[in-house]
DNA sequence: CGACGATTTGAAATCAGTCAAGAGCAGTGG
DNA sequence: CCACTGCTCTTGACTGATTTCAAATCGTCG
């Protein structure tokens, strides 16, 4: 990326807005008019299914881009949910299209963005379809705990995680009852500590066994793109 | 998209090959060096869990551009693998980067198709969490059936599902078994017809409502782009 | 304290997986 | 034309994981 680059980035028109836990950033069937990137707070995406089952694809945190998916398309295709409070800056949608237009390099770096956000989709696929309660739920904490570090928002042994046990299970594809045996079952093989919504992973080596986690599919390299 | 960028495209440098069924296009852990397009055939995209267990995330078809997710990764995070005989062009990625540069608006047109797989992608999620066998195996018949008729491929009603009944386990995510009994389950509710590997909807608006399908997600509008 | 929401627990029911055997079908070679 | 082989699919019986329902507990807050 070039200077040029940068600057348009950062020319780019904005407004910063705070949203209320559970305030809707896309609804399903929109057509979106903005992008927009988290400042601080979490959002998950996530869609329903016609007999009111919540799938949740992602969980976002402060500084990914949450909303270039759907502002692309025609139409959402999911929602897009604030999960605590949070703050985000708007972009509106022309400005980006703009720009991807005449800074190409912009353009691809938005566009890694998205492909490595669809690298952690596949791995929450395989972990959903393929993976037992306790092991998806290994899984997931894993990975929450390396973005969150790699975010530079927690340390990876102790961390907050900003969810109820219903919003794990729509995570997981698991029942809220289930959710709560299959924390007690890692707590009980001395893997974590769970009290409220903190997070102590008490035995790395074995949470990483159960969750079959190889985090190579964060795409991480220590600089981004 | 302009002429000049057409022409771009089709400036593009390739080889034809023709894969064996099995063939692998991409494997995990790859540093692709080229992208596909198909030809003919069908090619999955797919993930093993640790234990074996085999996650299959897409089925491609002719005019899919099958491997740009992984190509502009650093390294391929899943594998891609004829499903079928397949005929495919494959491109030098330092040729489309180097059009992705110069050409912006084909670079978006490539980077919506890879939205819309995204979008593929969070249905067979939800699909794979939040529905039954039942319901998931008729969401996929729906799916592959609409999807081939835009290819051109195929009728709506009537279409040959190119694999076996293993390989149907695997998008699926159930055991080999229990597809079994999901396909004879919908047979005797007068929904398909199965006889080899031959579909024949029977019933389209009862196999649409028990797989709850909804076709928006695939942002089909006639036209791409 | 009382109320509410979130979590935990137990028991029963259901869905899907496993195992193992058999059936169907195509290809091969005698 | 008939075994024989190999593969896929089907079936039945059993097991196991997860869901559902309902009740109890816990914690927070007014």
């Amino acid at each position: 990326m070039t200077v040029a680059d940068e600057a348009a980035i950062l020319a780019l028109p904005f407004t910063v807005r705070r949203l209320r836990s559970g305030a809707f950033i896309a609804r399903e069937g929109d057509s979106p008019q903005q992008t927009c990137v988290l400042l601080s707070g979490f959002a998950i995406r996530h869609k329903l299914a016609g007999d009111g089952g919540r799938q949740i694809f992602s969980i976002h945190m402060r500084g990914d881009v949450v909303d270039l998916h759907n502002s692309l398309l025609r139409w959402s295709d999911h929602n897009v949910q604030a999960l605590t409070e949070v703050e985000a800056a708007f972009i509106p949608m022309s400005s980006i299209k703009r720009l991807i237009v005449s800074h190409p390099l912009v353009a691809y770096l938005l566009w890694y963005e998205t492909l490595v956000d669809g690298s952690i989709f596949r791995e929450w696929t395989l972990n959903v379809g393929r993976r037992d309660g306790r092991a998806r739920l290994a899984h997931v904490l894993c990975e929450f705990a390396l973005r969150l570090k790699m975010a530079g928002l927690g340390e990876q042994n102790d961390y907050e995680l900003p969810m109820s046990q219903d919003e794990l299970a729509d995570v997981l594809a698991l029942s809220p009852v289930h959710v709560s045996r299959v924390i007690k079952a890692l707590s009980a093989e001395g893997c974590i500590t769970k009290t409220k919504r903190t997070i102590r992973i008490d035995n790395w080596a074995l949470l990483r066994q159960i969750g079959d986690f190889d985090p190579r599919y964060l795409h991480y390299n220590g600089s981004r793109g």
